[in-house]
RNA sequence: GCGGAUGUGGCGGAAUUGGUAGACGCGCCAGACUUAGGAUCUGGUUCUUUCGGGAGUGGGGGUUCGAGUCCCUUCAUCCGCACCA
C-alpha cells in the first residue's frame, strides 16, 4: 500500500541532492528539515508580551500510554495547530502548549509486575509521545511542556489542595473564603477547642471523614461515584464494586452547584455538554415536609418536588440506610425489617437500580401523620428510595407517581387520587379517578382540602397548587421550599502509589494538619514493592521511613498514605502552562491575568462531565480566593469526534480480524472460509486489528498528508471512519501542489489571470473563515479547487504562489515552508502575516441565472451582473426553452431573486 | 423511560438568510503516455429512461412560486443519564 518505500525515498533524496530530479515531492526530507529548523530557531516560542492581543488554545493533554499515539490524538492537535498558526499570522500572541497527564494506573500496574519504577516507564512514554507529536509538525512551545508527575508540578497541585483545605464556602455570599475568616458561633466556642475544630472541619472544602464509598476489590482502590458504571462495575476494570465504610478525603463540590450551573449559560460550549453537566448537577425545586411519627418523638423529613400532592400521600418510604430506621422499627417488625436491610446492603448497585426488577420493601410497623390531612399513614422501608438523594425518605403518592404506584399495587397500599386528569381520554380518566391508574401530568385537584387545617387547593392547577401548599407548610412550620441537587461530595483519595501524595499528617492524638508550604512538594518514597498494602491501604503504607514523622515536641505522626486521583493534575494544568517553571508560585499573577481564560479548548467528549466539571470547580475556588482572575477557565469548548475504522463481520455477526479479510470487486471475503463479509464501522481495537498507527501514515505519506487527511475526513465534531485511500487522495493533492507551485518554471511575471485571481481571493477568504469556524474540511476542498485551476492554467505569478503558500501553511506547514523558501523568501512562512483578500476580486461580472418553470430548473441565463429585474424577466420569458415549457400559456407570476434565481409560474 | 445528536450517490462528505442537490476527495469506467504500472495525465460517473423526459436528501403529510434546509408526524442509528421523589 505504501506509495513510496523507504529505499525509493532514499534514492529520490539522493537524486534531489544532485538536482537530477528536482520536483519530486520528497516529503520525508522536507518535513524533517523544517521540523529541525523550527526546533533550532524556536520558531514557536511564546513570549509573555502583554502589549499584544493574546489567544490561548488548549488541547486536552494526553495520558502517555505505552501504546503510543493513535489517530484520534492528531485529529484534535492538528485542529488546534491550524487555529494557532492562523491566529499567529493574524497578529495574535498565541499560547498553544502541550504536556502530559502522566499519573495513572498502567505505569503502576507495570511496576507491580516488573519492579520498574513508574517514573521510569512514564518518562519513556512521555519521550515517545513527544517524538510522535513532534513528527506531525505541531507549532508548540516545547519549553512550556508540563508533566503532572514532575515534583515541580505536583508541588503546586498539593498547594492547591491546601487552599481547598483552608477554605470554607460562605453560602450567603456564594463565595469561598479562607477558614481564618470563618465566624465561630459563641455556643461552639463555649464547648471548647475540640468543638471549634470540628466546626471548622465541617466547613472546609476538603475534609477527611468516614464515608460509605465504592470499593473495587480487583483494583484494591476506592472509586468516586462517577467512576462506577450503572451496572455496578468499575469504569477502569469492569469488575463489580462493593460498598465499604472508609476514612477518605472528600471535596464539597455540591456547595458550588449553583455557581457551576449558572456559569454554563455564559460559555460557548456545545449544548449537549452543557446539558450533561446540568443533568449531573441535577437541580430540582421542591419542598421539604416534616411528618410527625407516632409514639416516638421524631419527625421524618422528606423531600418532594410535588408538595401539591400531599393530600394523596398514603404511605411513606425510607431507605434502608436511613439514620432513623432503628427508631422507627416497632418491636414486632424488628426481625423482618433488619433482615431486609441486611439483604439490601448485600445487593449490588446493579440489583438495586435495575428498573425492570420488581420493587421490594417491608413495613416497619410504624405510622406517621400526614400533616395536611391528619391521617395515619404507614412507614415502609424499601431500596427504591436512595440514601444519598434528598433526605433519604419520601412521601409516597401512588396515584400520581409511577414508582409509588407500582409499589402500592404490589403491596396493596391505599391509592388516593387527588387530581382529575382532565386532559386524559375517558377510559384512562375513569381509571385514574378510581385509583386504578397513575397520572403524573397536570390536572385539577380534588379531595385536596381540610377545613380544620385551613387549607384547600381544590380546583387549582399544579402550578398554583405547589405555591399554595408550600406557603401553607411554611406558615405552619412543617415544611419549606427547598432546592435539591443530585451532585455529591467528590471522593478525592485513592489507595495508589502513582499519584500526588497528600500534604497531610495524621498525628497520634488524632489531629490532622497540612504540611507547611516550605515542605512542599511532599515527594513519593522509593519502594521495593508496589502492591497495595493490607487493610485497603495504599502501597505507601509500606514505606516505613517516609511514613513516620515527629514534630518538634516529639509528637508522633503518620503521613497520609492515600494519593490524589488522576483528575487532580488535570484540574489546573492549563494554568501551569502560563508559567511552567515558576518555583515561587503556581504561576505569575500578571501572566495569568494576561493569558486567561483559555480561548479555545478542544478535546474528546468523554470528559464532558468529570474533568470539565472538576476543573471548573477548582477554578472557581481559586477565583474566589483571588488566585485567578476569571470565573470560568474555558471560554469556548469544542469536542472532536471519534475516529473509527472499518471492520468486518460474518452474516452471523461474528467479528473478523482485518488480517483475514480480502477485497474482491468491492466485496469482502474471509481469506480462510471464503465466506462473504459485511463491512461495518467500529472502534479501533487491538482485537479487531483495525488500529491505524499515525507513525505508519507519516512514514508512507508524510506529516502534512496525515494532518490534511485528519481534517479532510469530515466535520471536526463528527464521528467518522478512517479510510486509507482517503490519505492517498490528500497526498495526491499535496504532491500536485508541490510539483506545480514548487517549480519556478511555472512562475510567471506580470499581471495574474483574472480567473486565477478570483479563485485565489475566494480561497483566502474561505480558508480564513473556515478556520475561524473550525470547518477545516471545506477549507481544504477550496484549496484543492484552486490548485486544480492553477494547474489547468499552466502558469501563475510568483505573488499567487506566495499567497497560496501562506494560505496552506496552517494546514500543511512543511510544504508551505518549502514553497516559501523556493520563492526565495525567508525566514519562515510561519512568521509572515495571513494574506488579505480583496472584495474587488470577488465580484462577479456576469451571473448565471438558473431559470425555473413551475419550480423546475429548465435552462440557464448568462447575463451581466447589473441586469435589472425587468430585463431579466423579459430575457427569461423570451427564451426559446421557456416558450417550449410554457406551451403557449402566459406566465402568471415571475419571481426574480437578484443574484440567485428566476422562477416562472404558469 | 428522559436528555442530546445524526440520517444526502458505491464510500467519506458539500450545499449563507428557503433559491441550480451531490462541491471536494475516494472508488469505478473510458482514453493518453509507457517495457511495465497499485505512477502520471485527460474525460466521464445520483438513479432511471422509449433519450422527450421522469424520480431523487430515512418514511408519510404540510407551508411556499420554490424545501436537504421551515412545521407536524413517524422510523432508524449513535452518545449521555437513568427508581433523583
Amino acid at each position: 500500500m505504501h506509495l513510496l518505500r523507504k529505499e525509493t525515498q532514499d534514492l529520490l533524496f539522493s537524486q534531489f541532492e544532485n538536482h537530477i530530479c528536482k520536483m519530486e515531492y520528497n516529503f520525508t526530507d522536507i518535513e524533517q528539515r523544517w521540523q529541525k529548523y523550527w526546533e533550532e530557531h524556536k520558531t514557536f516560542r511564546t513570549e509573555d508580551d502583554f502589549t499584544r492581543p493574546k489567544f490561548y488554545i488548549l488541547d486536552m493533554f494526553p495520558y502517555p500510554s505505552g501504546a503510543g499515539l493513535h489517530v484520534g490524538h492528531p485529529e484534535g492537535y492538528t485542529a488546534t495547530d491550524i487555529v494557532a498558526r492562523y491566529k499567529r499570522m493574524k497578529g495574535y500572541n498565541v499560547l498553544h502548549p502541550m504536556g502530559w497527564d502522566a499519573f495513572g494506573l498502567p505505569a503502576e500496574q507495570y511496576a507491580i509486575e516488573t519492579g520498574t519504577h513508574p517514573a521510569v516507564t512514564t518518562q519513556k512514554n512521555c519521550d515517545n509521545f513527544r517524538e510522535q507529536i513532534k513528527s506531525i509538525g505541531l507549532g508548540c512551545d516545547w519549553d512550556r511542556e508540563v508533566n503532572t508527575t514532575d515534583p515541580g508540578y505536583f508541588k503546586w497541585t498539593q498547594w492547591i489542595f491546601k487552599q481547598l483545605y483552608n477554605t470554607w464556602f460562605d453560602e450567603g455570599l456564594q463565595k469561598a473564603r479562607p477558614v481564618s475568616e470563618l465566624d465561630i458561633p459563641g455556643e461552639i466556642k463555649q464547648q471548647g477547642q475540640k468543638a471549634v475544630k470540628d466546626f471548622i472541619t465541617g466547613k472546609r472544602l476538603a475534609y477527611y471523614d468516614n464515608a460509605s464509598v465504592w470499593w473495587c476489590p480487583t483494583c484494591r482502590i476506592v472509586c468516586a461515584n462517577e467512576e462506577v458504571l450503572t451496572d455496578g462495575s468499575h469504569e477502569k476494570c469492569g469488575n463489580p464494586v462493593e460498598r465499604k465504610n472508609l476514612k477518605q478525603w472528600m471535596l464539597r463540590i455540591p456547595l458550588y452547584a449553583e455557581r457551576l450551573l449558572a456559569g454554563l449559560d455564559e460559555l460557548d460550549w456545545p449544548e449537549g455538554i452543557k446539558e450533561m453537566q446540568r443533568n449531573w448537577i441535577g437541580k430540582s425545586y421542591g419542598a421539604e415536609v416534616e411528618f410527625q411519627l407516632e409514639e416516638v418523638d421524631e419527625q421524618l423529613r422528606v423531600f418532594t418536588t410535588r408538595p401539591d400532592t400531599l393530600f394523596g400521600a398514603t404511605y411513606m418510604v425510607i431507605s434502608p440506610e436511613h439514620p432513623l430506621v432503628q427508631k422507627i422499627i416497632t418491636g414486632s417488625m424488628e426481625r423482618e425489617v433488619n433482615a431486609y436491610i441486611k439483604a439490601a446492603g448485600m445487593k449490588s448497585e446493579l440489583d438495586r437500580t435495575d428498573l425492570s426488577k420488581e420493587k421490594t420493601g417491608v413495613f416497619t410497623g410504624r405510622y406517621a401523620i400526614n400533616p395536611v390531612s391528619g391521617k395515619r399513614i404507614p412507614v415502609w422501608v424499601a431500596d427504591y428510595v436512595l440514601t444519598g438523594y434528598g433526605t433519604g425518605a419520601i412521601m409516597a403518592v401512588p396515584a400520581h407517581d409511577t414508582r409509588d404506584f407500582e409499589f402500592a399495587k404490589k403491596f396493596d397500599l391505599p391509592i388516593q387520587c387527588i387530581m382529575d386528569p382532565e386532559g386524559a381520554d375517558q377510559q384512562l380518566r375513569k381509571e385514574v379517578l378510581e385509583g386504578d391508574a397513575c397520572w403524573a401530568e397536570d390536572g385539577t385537584y380534588i379531595h385536596s382540602s381540610n377545613n380544620e387545617k385551613g387549607i384547600s387547593i381544590d380546583g387549582l392547577k399544579k402550578r398554583d397548587g405547589i405555591d399554595k401548599i408550600t406557603r401553607w407548610l411554611e406558615e405552619k412550620g412543617v415544611g419549606k421550599a427547598t432546592i435539591n441537587y443530585k451532585i455529591r461530595d467528590w471522593l478525592f483519595s485513592r489507595q495508589r502509589y502513582w499519584g500526588e501524595p497528600f500534604p497531610v499528617i495524621h498525628w497520634e492524638d488524632g489531629e490532622i494538619t497540612v504540611v507547611d508550604d516550605s515542605e512542599l512538594p511532599v515527594e513519593l518514597p522509593e519502594l521495593e514493592k508496589y502492591e497495595p498494602a493490607e487493610n485497603a491501604e495504599s502501597p505507601l503504607a509500606n514505606a516505613t521511613d517516609w511514613l513516620s514523622v515527629a514534630d518538634k515536641n516529639g509528637r508522633k505522626g503518620r503521613r497520609e498514605t492515600n494519593t490524589m486521583p488522576q483528575w487532580a493534575g488535570s484540574c489546573w494544568y492549563y494554568l501551569r502552562y502560563i508559567d511552567p517553571k515558576n518555583d515561587e508560585a503556581p504561576f505569575d499573577k500578571a501572566k495569568e491575568n494576561y493569558w486567561m481564560p483559555v480561548d479555545l479548548y478542544i478535546g474528546g467528549a468523554e470528559h464532558a462531565v468529570l474533568h470539565l466539571l472538576y476543573s471548573r470547580f477548582w477554578h472557581k475556588v481559586l477565583y474566589d480566593l483571588g488566585i485567578v482572575s476569571t470565573d470560568e477557565p474555558y471560554k469556548k469548548l469544542f469536542n472532536q469526534g471519534m475516529i473509527l475504522a472499518f471492520a468486518y463481520e460474518t452474516a452471523a455477526g461474528a467479528k473478523v480480524v482485518a488480517d483475514l479479510v480480502e477485497e474482491r470487486d468491492g466485496k469482502f471475503y474471509h481469506t480462510e472460509t471464503g465466506e462473504q463479509l459485511r463491512q461495518i464501522v467500529a472502534k479501533m481495537s487491538k482485537s479487531l486489528k483495525n488500529v491505524v498507527n499515525p507513525d505508519d501514515v507519516v512514514r508512507s505519506y508524510g506529516a502534512d498528508s496525515l494532518r490534511l487527511y485528519e481534517m479532510f475526513l469530515g466535520p471536526l465534531d463528527a464521528t467518522k471512519p478512517w479510510a486509507e485511500n482517503g490519505v492517498k487522495g490528500v497526498f495526491n493533492f499535496l504532491n500536485r501542489a508541490y510539483r506545480f507551485f514548487g517549480d519556478t518554471g511555472n512562475h510567471a511575471e506580470g499581471a495574474e489571470d483574472e480567473e486565477v485571481l478570483k479563485e485565489l481571493h475566494k480561497t483566502i477568504k474561505k480558508a480564513g473563515e473556515d478556520i475561524e469556524n473550525l470547518h477545516f474540511n471545506t477549507a481544504i476542498s477550496q484549496m484543492m479547487i484552486f490548485t486544480n485551476l492553477a494547474i489547468k492554467k499552466g502558469k501563475v505569478t510568483r505573488d499567487t504562489v506566495k499567497d497560496f503558500a501562506k494560505t496552506i501553511s496552517p494546514f500543511a506547514p512543511h510544504l508551505a515552508e518549502e514553497l516559501w523558501s523556493i520563492l526565495g523568501y525567508n525566514p519562515s512562512v510561519s512568521e509572515t502575516d495571513w494574506p488579505r483578500y480583496e472584495e474587488r476580486h470577488l465580484v462577479e461580472e456576469t451571473i448565471e441565472y438558473p431559470v425555473m418553470i413551475n419550480g423546475k430548473m429548465r435552462f440557464k441565463l448568462n447575463v451581466p451582473a447589473d441586469t435589472s429585474k425587468d430585463e431579466l424577466e423579459q430575457l427569461a420569458v423570451d427564451h426559446e426553452t421557456a416558450k417550449k415549457w410554457m406551451g403557449g400559456k402566459t406566465p402568471g407570476k415571475i419571481i426574480v431573486v437578484p443574484g440567485k434565481i428566476v422562477n416562472i409560474v404558469v
